[in-house]
RNA sequence: GCGUCGGUGCCCGAGCGGCCCAAGGGAACGGCCUGCAAAGCCGUACAGUCGCGGGUUCAAAUCCCGCCCGGCGCUCCA
């Protein structure tokens, strides 16, 4: 029984799925109008994570994941570029795909755009303004807020609790009944791009387009809702409001992950410690990779420690699977009929189905890569099992080994394929300067070369 | 201030009241292997006050209370 942390009950529960078998997920998207950064990462890959473990876990996955592609931050981009919001938010999109294809990350199956669902979204205030649960003002559509019982619920805050807050804060329009409304459709102001409405012409607020393209796609009561913990309020407590003021059932059960830390302080445009996940692919090949196995080994509801050093660790135990699967590769193991190593399985769904317990399930794996090693040193009939039971787990994790270059005749590079014999057959003459020689010459290419029982491998 | 999540070895980081004299990864040291390396394996030192102080319990890193410190949120329009 897979179990997860609610965030709305704040406690780890049974998670039943809406109808046995299958999984309906939506987890927010970025709204584009700049480069990804890290913290992106994090939250895709958490919900990338969660994705691949329930389907190899035996349910059928449906994940959708919208683009926000209009609002004040893409508006004010073209404004300051001279280019349109469609054109900014294209843009960024393709470039937060691409950065997302890099680091591996599934496609959702749905990828909603906000501004292709204004129509929906018109509707279903239309359903609020006509049950009484908004109104409408010369500066938009408002949810009453206090018509909804329990508002905070998500941030485990009374309306009271939270209604202070708001009122330490400035009110501006004086058109809204409580300060705790907030916007569904705002009016037009010169300049933006708009559409119409029965209110007149405007856009949408920020929190309706997911209430409409989950309810749109998944359907009443879906199982699953995510997204990064800064969006916990005000987005997912509104869009929860405008969800149970409409009558309709949400979603079963919420999720959130943690924020990231770049050097011990929180990742930020004013620290001046914003990092694109751009930036940190292009310092080094392996960073990727990297990447995802550092945010496995730490739980997704605690922050994350990000720098220089973690990174560099994260690469170290990415070669450590590696090395292993190039060993067994070169040894001839073959994977596909092996029998796994069903303790090793039993162990790590255990500790997935606790609130998906990645930094425990690396644990399992690495359990695995140092048994397979140990076997493959002893030509143990034990290995091809233990190989293809790592190799099983860390693919259902997203971090399958990567072995470039391995072995070198599927890179047709015959140079390097005669260097090495050279030295082999240097060895064999107790040439130990040639063989050195020609180590330090490959060495040189940026070529590892490995000695092992079934004879020398080398790789990039 | 309020809410929420956290504070565990040199670093990152698990930890489900007894299986914890605390997983896993990285770094370090010793041994095996190697012509020497690399990779790997075996082992060692690292936490002995698990932020601090109380409490509950036969038993607490794990539960409760208080305090200290950190992350996030406390509304688009400011």
């Amino acid at each position: 029984m897979l179990r997860i942390h609610d965030t709305l009950t704040g406690e780890l529960v049974d998670f039943i799925p809406r109808i046995e078998g299958e999984v309906s997920l939506y987890a927010c998207g970025p709204t584009v109008y700049d480069h990804p950064h890290l913290g992106h990462a994090r939250q895709a890959l958490t919900y990338d994570v969660a994705r691949r473990y329930l389907e190899w876990r035996g349910y059928t996955v449906h994940h959708v994941a919208n683009v926000t592609d209009i609002d004040d931050n893409i508006i004010s981009r073209a404004t300051r570029e001279g280019s349109t919001e469609t054109e900014v938010a294209q843009f960024w999109e393709a470039e937060y795909i691409a950065v997302m294809d890099e680091l591996d990350i599934l496609h959702p199956h749905d990828r909603p755009h906000a501004t292709e669902w204004v129509a929906e979204m018109v509707d279903f205030i239309q359903v609020l303004v006509d049950n009484g649960s908004a109104y409408a003002t010369p500066s938009g559509v408002y949810l009453r807020v206090r018509s909804v019982e329990d508002y905070g619920a998500l941030v485990h805050r009374t309306h009271d609790e939270l209604a202070e807050g708001a009122g330490a804060r400035v009110e501006v329009d004086p058109d809204k009944e409580d300060p705790l409304d907030f916007a569904l459709w705002k009016a037009a102001k010169a300049g933006e791009p708009t559409w119409d409405s029965p209110w007149g012409p405007g856009r949408p607020g920020w929190h309706i387009e997911c209430v409409a393209m989950s309810l749109g796609i998944l359907g009443d009561g879906f199982d699953l809702h995510g997204g990064g913990s800064d969006l916990v309020f005000p987005h997912h407590t509104n869009e929860r409001a405008e969800a149970v003021a409409a009558g309709r059932e949400f979603s079963r059960y919420w999720m959130h992950n943690a924020m990231l830390n770049i050097d011990g302080e929180k990742m930020s445009k004013s620290l001046n410690n914003f990092q694109t996940i751009r930036d940190v692919l292009a310092q080094d090949p392996l960073n990727g990779r990297a990447l995802r196995l550092l945010l496995l080994q730490t739980h997704y509801r605690k922050t994350l420690e990000l720098n220089d050093d973690t990174l560099a660790q994260a690469r170290e135990a990415t070669r450590r699977i590696d090395a292993m699967v190039r060993k067994a590769t070169n040894a001839g193991i073959a994977l596909d009929g092996a029998a796994r190593d069903e303790a090793a399985r039993d162990a790590f769904r255990e500790e997935m189905d606790r609130d998906f317990g990645t930094p425990e399930a690396m644990a399992v794996v690495f359990e695995l890569v140092r048994k397979a090693n140990s076997a493959l040193d002893s030509s143990d009939e034990a290995a091809p099992g233990l190989v293809a039971t790592a190799v099983e787990l860390a693919t259902a994790l997203g971090v399958p080994p990567e072995v470039p270059g391995a072995g070198g005749e599927q890179d047709g590079d015959a140079e390097i394929d005669a260097m090495v014999e050279a030295r082999t057959a240097a060895k064999a003459a107790k040439d130990w300067a040639e063989a050195d020689r020609i180590r330090d010459e490959l060495a040189a290419q940026g070529i590892t070369i490995e000695d092992t029982p079934t004879g020398p491998i080398w790789y990039r």
